[in-house]
DNA sequence: GCTCTGACGATTT
DNA sequence: GAAATCGCCAGAG
C-alpha cells in the first residue's frame, strides 16, 4: 500500500451511510485536485471491500462509474441506504452529496 | 526517467 | 443527451 492509497481509503471510511462523495471531491480533500482518476485507481485495489464503503463514491456527474464487484451491486447497496438510482446513475447527486 | 493504464472530468460535436 | 476527444494524476513495469 502506498501512502496515497491509505489516505484515500481512510477518507472513504468517513463517508456517512446514505451519503455519497465524488472522486474529484475526495481528491481535493487530499490536497490533490484533479487526481480524481488516481483516487479511482486506489479504490480499485482496495483490500477490504466491506470495511471500506467505496460504493459511496461516484462520478462528478452522478454516474456510478465502476465497482470491483460490479456496478449492479454498487447500485443495490446505495439504494438500500436510501439513495435513488436509475440506469446506474443517481437521480440527484447534490441531494446526497457528502458535506463535511 | 519513460511509457502505458485506469472505478475521472470537462469540453466539444 | 450520447459519443468522441483531450487533459489529468498516481502506480506498475
Amino acid at each position: 500500500m502506498t501512502s496515497f492509497q491509505r489516505r484515500v481509503l481512510r477518507l472513504v471510511k468517513k463517508i456517512p451511510s446514505g451519503q455519497v462523495a465524488t472522486y474529484e471531491q475526495l481528491a481535493r480533500m487530499l490536497g490533490r485536485p484533479g487526481a480524481a482518476r488516481a483516487v479511482g485507481s486506489a479504490l480499485n485495489k482496495n483490500p477490504h471491500l466491506v470495511s471500506t464503503p467505496c460504493h459511496r463514491v461516484v462520478c462528478s456527474d452522478g454516474r456510478l462509474c465502476g465497482y470491483a464487484v460490479g456496478q449492479d451491486m454498487k447500485s443495490k447497496l446505495l439504494s438500500s441506504e436510501g439513495v435513488s438510482i436509475r440506469n446506474g446513475k443517481l437521480l440527484s447527486l447534490k441531494r446526497y452529496l457528502w458535506q463535511d
